[in-house]
DNA sequence: TAATTACTTAACCATTAAGTTGACTAATTA
DNA sequence: TAATTAGTCAACTTAATGGTTAAGTAATTA
């Protein structure tokens, strides 16, 4: 189960809920890019971008690695596990109450119902 | 593909952030539940656990029914689904690039390598 | 009708966030 | 060695967050 309280959670999520720093991750799929790179698209100052990777950083997003005077940064999807994890306890949950209530209504001799667009691998 | 830009995942995100709303959703997951019950665990007024219930009914992560003066909460994950792509988008091209890496390596006649504890569904 | 219950709203406070600019450090290049 | 480059850090401003209490509203109960 997922540990509700946890506050690599509250990093996590907090981590993602800002759009410049969804960009940056974006980014960084597409391979590993230095602090400056990462800043280019954007018009808000370098510090600003520092921050934001700093952020990422600590939430456990992004890998930092210090080349001379270079930060060649990559995306760290380990910590995304546990996000995902929290966010399919939630939906896992919703999925077994959809099959309860198609199992109710089968007991109760009702239509047979089929429900779409969703996973069923229980 | 995911909308990095959209403010949609920041309310989700922002909402998800924050440990007494993911404890509120995760008592939602057991069931329906007023403010007040929902209020009940946490030693903080009812005012305050009111605008947490806001923010998760802004991220579309809760639905209130009102009932007379009983407001009736339920766990809404449509939501989640953004959320869960989002996370996914990531976590997908980090396998993708595992992927390509174990392909790398087979091809320059390396140790076939095996990559455990990763869902290879692509 | 009066009192209570279930909530929301408003006003407030302390803390944190996101951005700025300017000064700083350390590595590289001329 | 001097200048430039890559990035951080500190100080500051403005706005938002998370909590409080007190007052307000609407539904229910006595």
């Amino acid at each position: 189960m997922v540990d509700i309280q946890s506050s690599e959670l509250d990093l996590l999520f907090y981590a993602l809920s800002d759009p410049t720093r969804r960009q940056i991750l974006s980014k960084l799929n597409e391979g590993v890019s230095t602090v400056g790179g990462l800043a280019g698209p954007f018009r808000m100052s370098l510090a600003a971008i520092s921050k934001h990777i700093k952020i990422l950083e600590k939430a456990n997003l992004l890998h930092r690695k210090k080349l001379g005077r270079i930060h060649e940064c990559s995306i760290n999807p380990g910590a995304l596990k546990s996000a995902e994890a929290c966010i399919q306890f939630y939906t896992q949950f919703w999925n077994e109450k959809l099959d309860d209530f198609a199992e109710h209504l089968e007991r109760e001799g009702k239509t047979k119902i089929e429900i779409k667009n969703r996973k069923r691998n229980r």
